[in-house]
DNA sequence: CAATGTATGTACCGTTTCGTACATTAGCCA
DNA sequence: TGGCTAATGTACGAAACGGTACATACATTG
């Protein structure tokens, strides 16, 4: 196969097919030769590019993190009533993780070997930071008003919507085979968006 | 090493260190040899017992799936009013959630390769229904004196609460990290123990 | 106490899998 | 255009790994 060459391209093809095969088999699981023969270049590009199987993991994970933390920047809900604000932001927060299952089984990935990857990435030492703002501004104005309750910072609702939406998908095997309940289904999904608002909204202004 | 034979405790330390392997290492990441290793017996009672890898793992899961189902029917809330009984019921399911860290990080593997492996487990394919009908009990008991909502049932809640549950102990690696938060302190536990009973009841009694 | 089947240990085999040595080509720049 | 470097391809090696053949010891039972 003789094709021009373009560094480029053959970098982010095997950062494409590696989010997908560790994703899809988890850190050990995925091969390198596979990863290779899903591409249109070879396995030696992968020590060419990352140094090995791992350094092509940690890139792996650069890369989904930077994803998400660029689309948490973007979201912004300072022009809503707290109320409606948190709303928005856990239904926001529902569409992406359904919409991007591969990053949250890679965190299920990563967490299986208790972070270590993550702890070698240098840029996402302080990733935490802007999901928590957006969160704070809007509780610090719903405390204000009396309309949202004073006893949990941005962190706890966080936590909250995150564990529910990553539910959603990473246990969504388990799960939905245990209670019959096909968590892929639209209409489900549908459901449950609206469940998760109901949660937020209930639990916040219940005071 | 001449010792006095006793297949049952064999064949329940195979278990037992499988079930750690599997769930420190994932499903690939385990090594039989490992497994063995740490054993007092050899990897040859491996394929004598389970048949091979994922004979083991497959006994491993269902052990694990059977403690909890135990557990679970083990919780009578019957006696307390329907918004203390949903409480209960949440902080009793967080507290066996992070009591069993193992088990929870092997339904984490386990969903990484979509359930594939559960699904072989005959002993297995109508488990949903005990953690269902306390909570169904409860939620019709609470309908009924107009205290807790009725556009939501058993499942619904029971998804809920494990997901809150779930995500403490699956994901607190990197959640951890990220948030600089160590989600096994005792106080940091004890916090979140009781939001969850907060999320519960507020959620529930808000209509 | 002999016989028989269960339980266990050892040594080894074939494959898979990560990684690399070596060769080669494409494009850029003097 | 000729050379130089970045990029790519091929073939192979060594170790890891799951699994098994074969030998053997224990314990139960008739």
């Amino acid at each position: 196969m003789v094709q021009s060459r373009d560094a480029e391209r053959t970098r982010s093809e095997l950062l494409e097919v590696a989010t997908e095969v560790f994703s899809e088999q988890g850190y050990s699981g995925a091969r390198v030769d596979e990863i290779a023969e899903r591409t249109r270049t070879t396995k030696r590009m992968i020590y060419y590019y990352f140094g090995g199987k791992e350094g092509l993991f940690l890139a792996v994970l650069e890369a989904a993190y930077r994803r998400i933390r660029d689309l948490e920047q973007s979201l912004h809900a300072g022009d809503l009533e707290p109320v409606d604000a948190v709303r928005r932001i856990a239904e926001l927060t529902f569409d992406h993780h359904v919409d991007h299952p591969d990053f949250i089984r890679l965190v299920s990935v990563e967490n299986i070997h208790r972070g270590r990857h993550l702890e070698k990435v240098e840029s996402l030492r302080e990733l935490g930071a802007p999901a928590a703002t957006v969160l704070d501004e809007v509780l610090a104005r719903g405390r204000a008003s009396g309309e949202l309750r004073s006893d949990v910072d941005a962190v706890d609702v966080h936590m909250m919507i995150s564990a529910y939406c990553v539910f959603q998908v990473a246990n969504s095997a388990t799960f939905g085979y245990l209670f019959g309940r096909d968590m892929l289904a639209p209409d489900v999904r549908e459901r449950h968006r609206r469940i998760l608002g109901d949660i937020v909204v209930g639990w916040l202004t219940a005071h």
